[in-house]
DNA sequence: GTAGATTAAAAAATCGATTATTCTGTCTAA
DNA sequence: TTAGACAGAATAATCGATTTTTTAATCTAC
């Protein structure tokens, strides 16, 4: 038998960026905070070049500001940035949406009612930690993934990670998530249906509820 | 009188970066190749730490692939992907030109017509060099500026540097060229008009126009 | 002769230490 | 009193060397 030999890469590197990036978008960072590269160094028990490059590529990918030379500093929250992003989220995810319908194969659709069924089961067992937020990720990844665009899939997933940045400033709001687990079933019932014009509609209600959910957070925030 | 104090960052690894970035976009390297650190440390004449940092922000940047623990890689090219390209960047820069006339003020236009004159004047001297592709971008930039959405500058540009790639592969197509250059003329003016209809429409045939001469020369590079 | 093991060379990733820059508090001169 | 200069401390960026991993070449057993 072969070496188990890990699936996930081993590389210094690549495994603090991971981090670094959940803890980012989980907020475990405060907005406009400068970063001590030392502090981190020790916090996250690695050595400075991965650290370094890691945080060069989280500022490459939108996720941290770095300041010529005075290091790297958690990006500034805007009701103006929210609004961009989710403008945008609507545009490319709705694009996104269609055009997976028109290609999604049998394989999607089975990989679709999957990713739905183990969102509602975290959403049943209350679980809304990490592991929820890395399902619902799935979820909305799986539902746009035929899309056929590399580039567009890349640029929606860092606007949800923009995005989550905001949703996820406070605690769960339960009523109002209840509403969204919801869409998110009608969303796969719309797609294995092969109905593009409700779903995209569905999805245009779907961001902009969760935009609100943001907002609110954003302005509770203060 | 004070120090001239250099605008341009004089950190190694960002000059490092816009040199490399230039060069990838630029097609100083062959697709699919492999960087060798070492060797570019000497080319380059810099240090290891500032270039694996400018490396690591190239490949989240999306011009360059990094391999496990196998380094650097410049990315395939494939008629796939430069179709994508092309698709997205008429959606988004179409999107974004919309919006730029909606909400442009009287600074942008004169913007406009100063890069617009810009880019003539390197036209008509013939330099189609280095100096040109800046002006040739900074035109298509300051086009859309004021759309409103930093993110959607940021993909459109993005977008534009992977375009290039393709549309550098080969030596200058005068023809084309020319044709392609009187429309940059023509997209002030349906901008200044206020156009948003007939500018998008013909933002669209200027990136399909784009997109031919791209094809055929990655068709041609085989 | 070939598949798999072995090892030497090459290359990538990381570390520890050094250098350069920025920040902070104090002092001085107007 | 306060703007500006200065020194020392803190921090960021970079360097040179070391460690780890991959690659390529050779060998061995079948």
């Amino acid at each position: 038998m072969n070496k188990p030999m890990q699936l996930s890469s081993t590389k210094a590197s690549s495994s603090i960026y991971d981090v670094l990036r959940r803890d980012l978008v989980g907020g475990r960072f405060k907005a406009g905070e400068k970063l001590a590269i030392n502090t981190l160094k020790e916090q996250y028990q690695v050595g400075l070049s991965p650290l370094r490059e890691a945080l060069n590529k989280l500022a490459a990918y939108g996720l941290l500001i770095q300041e010529n030379q005075r290091g790297f500093r958690v990006p500034k929250l805007s009701r103006e940035e929210l609004d961009d992003i989710a403008r945008l989220r609507t545009e490319l995810e709705g694009m996104a949406l269609e055009r997976a319908i028109a290609h999604g194969d049998a394989v999607w659709e089975a990989d679709l009612l999957a990713a739905a069924h183990r969102l509602k089961r975290a959403d049943i067992t209350l679980d809304k930690g990490e592991e929820w937020e890395r399902l619902h990720t799935h979820f909305h990844r799986t539902l746009v993934a035929p899309c056929g665009s590399v580039w567009l899939l890349r640029f929606i997933e860092q606007l949800h990670d923009q995005f989550d940045r905001y949703r996820r400033l406070g605690p769960k709001m339960p009523t109002i998530r209840q509403e969204l687990d919801e869409q998110h079933h009608e969303l796969v019932e719309l797609a294995l249906q092969r109905d593009a014009t409700a779903a995209r509609a569905l999805m245009d209600d779907h961001i902009h509820k969760s935009y609100e959910v943001a907002l609110a957070r954003y302005q509770q925030h203060a």
